[in-house]
DNA sequence: CTTTAAACTTAGTACGGATACC
DNA sequence: GGTATCCGTACTAAGTTTAAAG
């Protein structure tokens, strides 16, 4: 970004905060916060597509057709055969139509042709000549440049996302059972604002319209919040500042320096819950062990949930149906876990957490909890006995974060590419995601990319067979090789021809391992959340690896705080 | 003590532009 | 120069933690 383009009156950007002493950490977040709101998606146009119930077209009201067409958009992905999904949507779809409308199910309704329309505007949309799209997506810059930063204490920061979620389906993960129900516009009236006491209120971008509340709450660093009146069950929306910013990167450097201190009393700890696993008292035993899991397997928490919720766990809320003893001092643990996400795993135990494992399932049926006496309260209480502010998820990241400084700690020098540096470092960071379980679902057509990489190769090694014999022939001047294929003369260029082959062979096979060992591993999110940065960047010094070969331009922003680590620095 | 909720972090997915590939 | 794939980012859902309320 080129400073000198930007508007004159812009206050400095970003203040060099990690230079200073940030042990600060008093419960004022600012003096000084002003921003320009926030901003509403375009109101709904009415296409005037009918609906076809039961053969015979309906026209809708633009608010009726409104709801229509966010189902239209579902339509033929997987959300449309979702029973809980549609129960859902249909109740609420019959309920805008009012008692007395003709349409009585939405096993009647055919939106195909609202989807249709939705498809070809789309399609109209991506045709469009590039000039105009530049054009629009400039716009869209303008007023982000204009609009989405704050002012705060003197210092420009950017605003995570200044656009309130326009309306639409609630696509809640796995089986949500409140998936299907109705997002509402939501209006000015419902978006309270956060600002400084002598700061100037934010225009409200909707004419006739009002934000609901100005607050000036400065032990707090969210710009607004906002909740939908009509999803009763949704929790509130906040808007903050960007990762880059400084509240973000100053909360972001503490979380690591806190797992660095966790670090320093990790024998401690463990000693003390080890204690625990043997303990008479039951309680006691159940902390150790859970604990023990928390630790060795990197599991979450596990708060309780409610009923309106996906039903998912974490450690303190496993059931007894989700372990399974095996031999060895093995357990298999199979849960969903956060999003939905399976945790499917096997692994050895000691013997004396196996076996109290096996006691707490006693007598209990399969639906009850394995950990039936403590929660995650309970559980960081104990945590919070050995440092203030330790908590359970800080396991995750200090966990994360010792193991990627581990397995880089075992990289040799000697002359590899930086390709293979990053490689390397890929597979530091896979070790990671796959103790975090990090997941994403297999890429779209990844079976039909596969077979034509398979193909490429199966071409490659055939070139080789051929360059084989063809060097027979060169040496020995029997079998010339039949082939369409151009072949070199002498001796020379095919023994080069035969090693570029190779290596292109070689370099395949990696390449092909490497997709099929990723296709279901998320790598980036243990990169944004819980391996130190200053690691990474320590790391790439050292092996001068360019920064922006391992972090994105967001992640270099987000871990500015972190780009001066030197060669040295360790976790 | 238990429950609620405010405030913040962590998470996967959709989408569209950038880049590789033919 | 057009198309397929990659990659970054925007989006928003789903967790955790802790303070406050009941």
């Amino acid at each position: 970004m080129e400073t000198e383009d930007l508007p004159k009156k812009r206050k400095k950007e970003s203040s060099h905060w990690w230079e200073g002493d940030q042990e600060d950490q008093s419960s004022i977040k600012w003096m000084s916060l002003e921003h320009h709101g926030l901003f509403f998606p375009p109101l709904y146009q009415p296409h005037g597509v009918p609906l076809v119930y039961n053969g015979e077209p309906i026209y809708l009201t633009p608010e009726q057709e409104e709801i229509a067409t966010m189902w239209a958009s579902v339509v033929g992905t997987e959300w449309e055969t979702k029973e809980i999904f549609r129960k859902n949507f249909e109740s609420s779809f019959l309920k805008i139509l009012g008692e007395n409308h003709k349409i009585k199910s939405l096993n009647g309704c055919d939106f195909k042709g609202i989807s249709m329309h939705i498809e070809s505007q789309r399609e109209l949309k991506k045709l469009r000549p590039s000039e105009e799209k530049k054009t629009e997506r400039e716009a869209k810059q303008k007023i982000i440049e204009e609009m989405g930063y704050a002012i705060v204490d003197n210092t420009r920061e950017k605003i995570s996302n200044i656009i309130v979620e326009p309306p639409g389906l609630f696509r809640g993960r796995g089986q949500h059972p409140k998936g299907g129900n109705i997002k509402g516009r939501l209006a000015p009236e419902d978006i309270t604002i956060n600002i400084g006491k002598r700061n100037k209120v934010p225009i409200c971008p909707l004419p006739g319209h009002s934000w609901k509340f100005i607050t000036h709450n400065n032990t707090t660093t969210w710009l607004a919040f906002y909740e939908d009146p009509e999803l009763s069950f949704s929790s509130k929306k906040y808007v903050y500042l960007s990762a880059a910013s400084k509240f973000k990167g100053l909360s972001d450097k503490l979380k690591y320096e806190k797992a660095k201190k966790l670090k320093e009393m990790i024998d401690e700890i463990r000693a003390d819950y080890n204690k625990k696993i043997l303990s008479d008292s039951s309680v006691n035993k159940q902390l150790g062990s859970a604990l023990y899991l928390i630790d060795k397997l990197a599991l979450r928490v596990g708060n309780e949930k409610t009923e309106d919720e996906a039903d998912t766990v974490g450690c303190c809320s496993l059931r007894v149906e989700h372990i399974k003893f095996e031999k060895n001092h093995q357990i298999t643990l199979d849960f969903l876990g956060k999003d939905s996400m399976r945790y499917f795993n096997t692994v050895q135990i000691v013997p004396e957490v196996y076996n109290n494992l096996k006691e707490f399932c006693k007598g209990k049926e399969k639906e009850n909890d394995l950990f039936d006496l403590i929660t995650a309260h309970t559980l960081n209480g104990y945590l919070r006995s050995f440092m203030h502010g330790l908590s359970a998820k800080m396991f995750r990241t200090y966990n994360a974060s010792i193991s990627l400084q581990q397995q880089l700690a075992k990289f040799k020098a000697k002359n590899q590419s930086v390709e293979e540096k990053v490689q390397f470092y890929t597979d530091a960071n896979r070790e990671v995601a796959i103790l975090c379980n990090h997941q994403k679902s297999t890429p779209k057509n990844f079976e039909g990319m596969i077979e034509k990489l398979q193909e490429k190769l199966k071409e490659k090694l055939e070139d080789i067979r051929i360059l084989e014999d063809h060097m027979k022939f060169i040496k020995t001047g029997r079998n010339s090789v039949d082939t369409e294929r151009k072949l070199p003369c002498t001796e020379e260029n095919t023994k080069k021809a035969l090693a570029k082959a190779k290596t292109a062979v070689k370099n395949m096979e990696i390449k092909l391992k490497m997709k099929d060992d990723n296709k279901t591993i998320a790598l980036q999110t243990s990169k944004i959340n819980y391996m130190d940065p200053r690691i990474t960047v320590a790391w790439c010094k050292k092996n001068e690896v360019p920064i922006e070969k391992v972090f994105a331009k967001t992640l270099r922003a987000k871990f500015i705080w972190a780009m001066y680590a030197e060669t040295t620095w360790e976790f």
